[in-house]
Parts: structure tokens; sequence; C-alpha cells
DNA sequence: TTCGTCATGTAAGAAGTTACATGATTAA
DNA sequence: TTAATCATGTAACTTCTTACATGACGAA
């Protein structure tokens, strides 16, 4: 983020990623933003000041270097491109949807759908943002690449609201079901599993 | 995996996870699979035993119990469903696409579309090799959605393609590359900065 | 017998989080 | 003065991976 030419400080830069990068890789959290800084410092690809302007209390500000450009450049060209990770906790339950009832099923995808609505709003605006501005053009294709994404994802899940109460009658036919009825539920249980599952390490 | 009702060793859950969750969440470590599986044992989630049928090594089997199945379903209906998590390396790369000249972004680019589509049939002939099974109602209908979305994924990429261009001219407009023209590069640099980085750590 | 390899398992470490600590400024 | 809050920073811990260790069987 510092390749743009600006003074950033750690809280700067969380608010920046939670804006641009964290739409489509992730924000880092607060703490370690600052823990990263200094690491860059030490190997001398940032470099910081304390500023003090008249009103605001005393911020620390760091800038990117000569050698800290090189770097990132080297980076962004030279280190491999992973596939990327995606971790789907809404199907990852619809995998195991049949141990849960149809009707919650699709509650999660119309919760879901809502979520990501929300997300989409929030990268388009952005995007529009920024509008005019060359410097931001990378950046501004990023966060359009997201909002569409989003829009892929909405309508995928509305697909899903139809397929599931045939996944769950077909389901209804094999015998696999066999392990168990649909329980009532004590919600404390997990509590309670996890300290089991804890105890035996602190032996 | 298991609530599929079938006994099964760690080497059979990691493959299983492979060609199916895998697609859209991860799949773990084989290392992790064995750990989980026997911390999953100490609280009586899973019950396992020796097998060993004429002219295979014995392997350890697992299958799960009555109050592992009740447990996994009450985290299916109760455990908060958290949004997607998302890093996707290439936008990554396209986010800081000032620092990489277009053509090197475009093979990128085409790069990914090749693995996606390559994960996509994958995930096709995964979900039309469960044709039939009822019980897997729910894992098919999941690896549909994956290959639906692997192909949503690709559309979005060929967009890409013809946008970055563009957001190149863009920025060639902008003052921002005052920081530095695009330098030869000595891969070699990282590694030498992951050691600098290492270093203050151990003092 | 030796070697490769498969199934299982362990230990060290990478990458990141949450929860907490500190100092300094603003508001009451 | 006290309390709230902001910017910064640290420590402990979680989760997961890679790299390594072990024991058993089959093949040469």
């Amino acid at each position: 983020m510092l390749t743009f030419g600006e003074e950033l400080s750690g809280t700067d830069l969380k608010k920046w990623a939670d804006w641009s990068v964290g739409f489509y890789y992730w924000s880092p959290s607060l703490s370690q933003v600052y823990t990263e800084l200094k690491k860059l410092e030490t190997v001398g690809f940032v470099q910081s000041r304390e500023i003090s302007e008249w009103g605001e209390r005393t911020r620390r500000v760091y800038g990117i270097t000569q050698s800290g450009v090189d770097a990132v450049r080297i980076w962004s060209r030279e280190s491999p491109v992973e596939f990327p990770v995606l971790k789907h906790s809404v199907m990852l339950r619809l995998w195991m949807g049949h141990l849960n009832d149809p009707d919650h099923l699709k509650a999660i995808v119309c919760n879901h759908i809502a979520n990501v609505e929300e997300k989409m709003a929030k990268a388009a605006q952005h995007a529009d943002h920024s509008e005019g501005e060359p410097g931001w053009a990378f950046s501004k294709m990023s966060l359009r690449w997201a909002a569409r994404h989003f829009q892929a994802e909405i309508d995928l899940a509305r697909d899903l609201l139809e397929e599931i109460d045939e996944a769950a009658e077909l389901f209804a036919q094999s015998r696999v079901d066999e392990l168990g009825l649909p329980t009532p539920v004590d919600p404390g249980i997990w509590k309670s599993v996890d300290d089991a599952i804890q105890k035996p390490r602190s032996d």
C-alpha cells in the first residue's frame, strides 16, 4: 500500500486494507500491521518518523524506501502465484446437509445472500469513490472485480435455494440416516466438548 | 465425513476430503487428520479398531459414535456461519499491478484460467461420478456448485484480460510511478530478506 | 537381507488472532 | 481530577503445515 506514495500510520494502513485488499484477499489484524511494520523497518524497506500536527496526537507514519519498492516489485513478479484459498462455511454446512433440516439450510443461504449483498454494495461504492484518480486504476479494477464476484456468488446461492429441497428428497430415500433421527439440541454441549478436548493436552 | 456411515482410515479420510470438501472449503494435511482423529476418540465421538485383511497391511479405521453424530448435528445447526474466507493471490497481484508490466499480468491471469479449468473439470467429473447414490445428494449438490463457481471465476478472469491494458494506460497518466522505474530483478534477494527478517527474532 | 513404500504418528515452526498493556490527549 | 479514547505495542495462544520418525510388509 505504501507504493502508492503516501506516508501512512499503522491505523491508516489497517483502514486502507479493510476497504481495498480486504474484499478479495484478507485484512490483517491491527497488531500484525504494527509487527510487520517494525520488521520492515529493521530491514530498511520502510522508514518512519513521528509527526505531531497541531490539534492531533502524535502518530508514527511510515514511508516506503527505494529498496522497499524494489523488493515488492521483485515479489510481485517472482513469487509463485498460489491457487486462491477458499473456505466457504456455507457450502460446508450444505455439504453436511443431511444433518440438518432443509428449512434451516435455506435460512442459512438466505442470510448468506444478504451478507454478500451488503459487501457487494460496499465494494461497488468504493470503486466509484475512486473515480478519476489514475493512480488507483488497478485498485479500482480489483474492486470492480470484487463487486462482480459477489454478484456471481449471489446468483449461485439463489440456485442453491431450489436444489436444497431436491437433495433433501433424494437423501430421504437413502439408508444413511439409520445413524440417528434429528435429535433435540442442547447448544451448551460444545462448550463442554471443547473442555474435554483441551484437557488431555494439559496432562 | 464419517456420518455417511462408513468406517474410514486416516488415509481414506484425507482422500475423501481432497475430492469433496477440498473444492469449496479446504483439505487438511494428513498429519492433522491423524491428530484430530486421536482427539475425537478421547472424547468418544469416534471409535477405532485395527483391521487386517488378507493381502493388505493392517490399518486403523474409525467409525462415528452416536454421541459423535449428535455433536456434528449440533455443530451444524448452532455454530455461527462465518462469511467465506477468500485469499485470492491473483487479485492481489493485479491490485499491485502498477509494480508489474501488463503482459506479465495478463500471463498470470491466463495461467490462472487454465488452473481453474482443470479444477472445474475435476469437480464436474466427481459430481457425475456419484450419480444415482441418494446418500451423496448433498455432496453432489456441493460439487455442482463448485463447478459453477469455477466457471464464474473463469468468466470474471476473461473480463480482466481486457481491463488490464485499460488500467495500465490510466495509471501511466498518474505521477505515482515517480517512485522508480521497472528495475531489473535479482530473484535471489528474497532469500536474503527472509534471513534478515528472521535474525532479529533469535536475538 | 536389504530396500522401498505405505500407514501412522510426532515435533518444530509459520502465520495469524485475541486479549491485554501503555502512554498520551481530550472531555466531563 | 477522573474517565474515555486513540495510537501503539506485546504476549500468549490457536491452527495449521512441513519435515521428520517409526514400524511393518512386499519385492529384489
